[in-house]
DNA sequence: ATGAAAGCGCTAACAC
DNA sequence: GTGTTAGCGCTTTCAT
């Protein structure tokens, strides 16, 4: 391993004249800079990150947690973070708790607490009491993304406004009969956003004077498999069926079309459906859904905390990100 | 910022003990581990891991160089290699290369060459000659997924036979117009493994006596939106239409469904169509296909990397992980 | 513009 | 069983 006084051997100069050159601070002639760099590049000199950490405390990486890397939002989200990070010259440390109860406690203490990261980013988890006070002591910034968290600040899409855009619009197109496809449930991952998105559909629809049917309130764990099979149920019956389905994802969104597929339930003749999100597939699949943009919120949240790291203070930002209606052909007028 | 030794002053005791006590090394009575554990957690300290690195040269931590983040392939290895490292104390540090040319350099010099990681993971990455030199020059394990290196150890499935076992399934069901819904090409991501497949693909043929025609390798780019488009071209005469279709993944297999369900083709009275992967919506969407399991992948390499970081040397396993022939309704025999 | 030297917070010999 | 001390490889005053 060389070192930087490698460097300032070969050189003949002082370890503080390399990390001044190497780090391109005043006080170095541009000759003994260029010398320093050449000798550092010949020789295949890196610095030490541990190192610069404990000299700086800094340690320039950033910490995401995550419920779960493999589900679309999250690793959107994660894809956004990760590019501003790089851009900045920061290092990405996930941790994802997967359902992992007994390595919560050691990633909170061993990694989160362990000043290995100098932000921290949480995504749509569901903390313990004693996890959120922990968070709220750190001595670095933090922020949430995707479901607020009390005392932490927060990016993401206004949750209510956006199922309410979802429900006005199938109202606008005649509905009544309207039926909603809830998220949420699972372990760990946070359930704010599945239960704003329930509160106002069912809002929505008591101000429209409409009907709300416990039975026609199904629940599809934001997937494509459970939603799928709820579907099934909730579409059965031909003669007492909602004509329309707000789905709080697209990926159950999905999963209703495909129940409807095989019901022989025709999409949007009989059967409307929108979901939330605009993932990769609604596209392709027609699918009328309110759009968000993970990336966008993810890459936005980074910013804030570089910005903070940087800056010092924390910069003022819009409370949500922008959701947009985008109509397929996943959804019609009613009796059309 | 509370200290290694602000916990010993305040028990009377030497940096040392606690460090020992701590660690649960030999050489510490009961009774002093007892009261240096308790005193650790009444003034909660946590140790620096920028510190111990440097102390001990190891950083506890393991890279991942990604293509993109937000790809079902990628996020499930993610996952898989992520709970691995969990359990084992590490921690992951995501190298998303996506797109991003300009930072390449940036990432190898800054991150993977940096010591700040013990071991790194290469999955389906399309590097530079001096890229992969430098890999094979790092002093500490590496390993790649889903996409081999030349130089560099391998974990994954063998392609070619998955491909060669999709299209003999075909083949056994009668088919002999068989298309194939090629992936690949897209900026940095590894073209080993498409080009395998579509190798296989082609000897397979060949080896049953079946004619490969040329506009019938249609180019998905392992993407649902590309193979749908691709496939309502591939699909749009009725007069001269392959019966079956390949796809390299799931994703693309479900472009060429949703093709098939715009143009009116019954799957699979009229087409047949098999995917590789196994996709969370392979199974609800009745999608014949030939299983993989991304973070059993995962989770196999990140053994290995961690086995040969505590037992030093590196460990033999078998050449391929495995894969299957999952039978589900989007295939069926010719003519029937 | 450059150098000397004192840390940063821990671990690991080596003493006792 | 416990303490002392010398690093680990940088950054950063403070001199010059």
């Amino acid at each position: 391993m060389i070192g930087i006084d490698d460097v300032a051997a070969s050189l003949g100069v002082s370890t503080a004249t390399v990390s001044r050159a190497l780090r391109g601070l005043p006080g170095v002639s541009e000759e003994t800079r260029a010398r320093v760099t050449t000798a550092a590049a010949a020789l295949g000199y890196v610095p030490s990150s541990a190192a610069r950490g404990l000299a700086t405390g800094r340690t320039m990486a950033m910490g995401v947690l995550v419920p779960a890397i493999n589900r679309w939002y999250f690793s959107a989200v994660l894809d956004g973070v990760d590019r501003r990070l790089r851009a900045a010259g920061y290092d990405l440390i996930v941790f994802s708790l997967g359902g992992s109860g007994a390595n919560r406690e050691r990633v909170f203490h061993r990694s989160i607490l362990r000043k290995r990261i100098d932000a921290l980013l949480v995504m749509c988890m569901h903390l313990t009491e004693e996890e959120r006070l922990a968070l709220q002591e750190l001595e670095y910034p933090s922020i949430s993304v995707g479901g607020a968290l009390e005392g932490v600040r927060h990016v993401g899409i206004d949750d209510a406004r956006a199922a309410a855009d979802a429900v006005e619009y199938l109202i606008s197109l005649g509905h009544t009969r309207i039926a909603h496809m809830r998220g949420g449930g699972s372990f760990d991952i946070d359930f704010e956003v599945p239960r704003l998105r329930e509160q106002a559909f069912r809002r929505t629809m008591q101000l429209h004077g409409l009907a709300v049917r416990e039975e026609w309130s199904a629940f599809g764990d934001f997937r494509f498999t459970t939603a799928r099979v709820a579907a099934l149920t909730l579409l059965a019956d031909p003669t007492d069926r909602p004509t329309a389905v707000f789905c709080s994802s697209d990926e159950m969104a999905f999963g209703v079309l495909r129940a409807a597929a095989e019901l022989g339930i025709d999409v949007p003749g009989e059967l409307s459906v929108i979901g939330i999100d605009d993932h990769e597939f609604a596209e392709p699949m027609g699918l009328t859904t309110i759009r968000q943009d993970p990336e966008d919120q993810g890459a936005f949240a980074a910013d804030l905390l570089l910005g903070e790291l940087t800056r010092g203070a924390a910069a003022d930002y819009p409370p949500s990100r922008p959701h947009a209606l985008v109509e397929r052909a996943s959804t019609g007028r009613i009796g059309s």
